[in-house]
DNA sequence: TTAGATGCAAATGTTTTGCATTGCG
DNA sequence: CGCAATGCAAAACATTTGCATCTAA
């Protein structure tokens, strides 16, 4: 049972009781393997870890259990390239925003915040007249490993 | 005939021939209204102008041709949403790089360039041992139209 | 003449949905 | 018990591909 579960579980049964949802066995079972694997998941891994745990479950259930956790504020969706999307558990205190590097060689993944970039995201905005809501940002290349050795230090 | 048609004809032209491929009607054709349009077009807009020029074009066809654009370097591709992917006329001179503002009431793009961003961007990926090759940006809110009034100007 | 381009239909890959059945509250 | 959730199959959606035919060079 992975570091965070408890809380990740309080939260969404929170959540589900303020919807009037249910608390099932398999969404109970996706949140295990969520919380169990790499930071980043995209869906046929948590199929795969999810049916480990307890076979039978449905793809159509992890894409809608994935979508509930999204909006119960343990999950964040990230789109980074135009293949499956991929999961990220949720901080649980604080949950600052933070963006990713991508190593395009290895599929590598780096968070980082930067709180300087953010306030001028912000001035932007305000000079075009927007009144921002959220944002992506992206930075894909090549670490370190792959562009000196072509080796990947992670996978 | 858009103004900048002859410039990305030319350009066109010049890789047609260093690639030995072959410029069609179909192509002329698409490109025509491609630069004919919005600023941002997806597949099934610019399909729906082309047939208007030519009828009978395929999507296929549109598909095959804007991915040719893009290596070209007369159209950019946009993944803005989880929808279907925009393309947007290369500039044919100074071509810089520049992220989006998106107003997420009334789809409308606005479009900025930023150094400063750009710096701290290629700090962060420096910081983290990456040698950055490209980058995303995307700023989702909503515009003053939308916000004041509920008005869109554009749409 | 011939390699490349086209249009169609079919395949692909990801995600969503309809529906009969199951199970939580 | 009743409404929500599940699993399955099918649909939806954007995009790509196979292939016979056509056409620019």
């Amino acid at each position: 049972m992975p570091a965070n579960y408890d809380a990740a579980h309080d939260r969404l049964t929170e959540y589900m009781r303020r919807k009037g949802l249910k608390l099932t066995r398999q969404r109970e079972t996706i949140l295990r393997a969520f919380l169990s694997g790499q930071k980043h998941v995209a869906i046929d891994g948590l199929l795969a870890e999810t049916r480990r745990l307890h076979p039978g479950v449905g793809h159509a259930t992890v894409y809608r259990t994935m979508k509930l956790f999204v909006e119960a504020g343990i999950a964040h969706e990230h789109n980074f390239t135009d293949g499956p999307a991929q999961y990220e558990p949720a901080e649980a205190g604080n949950d600052e925003h933070h963006d990713h590097l991508i190593c395009t060689a290895c599929d590598r993944i780096v968070e980082f915040e930067n709180d300087e970039i953010e306030a001028l995201q912000d001035r932007v905005a305000a000079g075009h007249g927007f009144r921002l809501t959220d944002h992506r940002m992206q930075l894909f290349g090549v670490c370190e490993g792959m562009a000196t050795r072509g080796i990947c230090s992670i996978r």
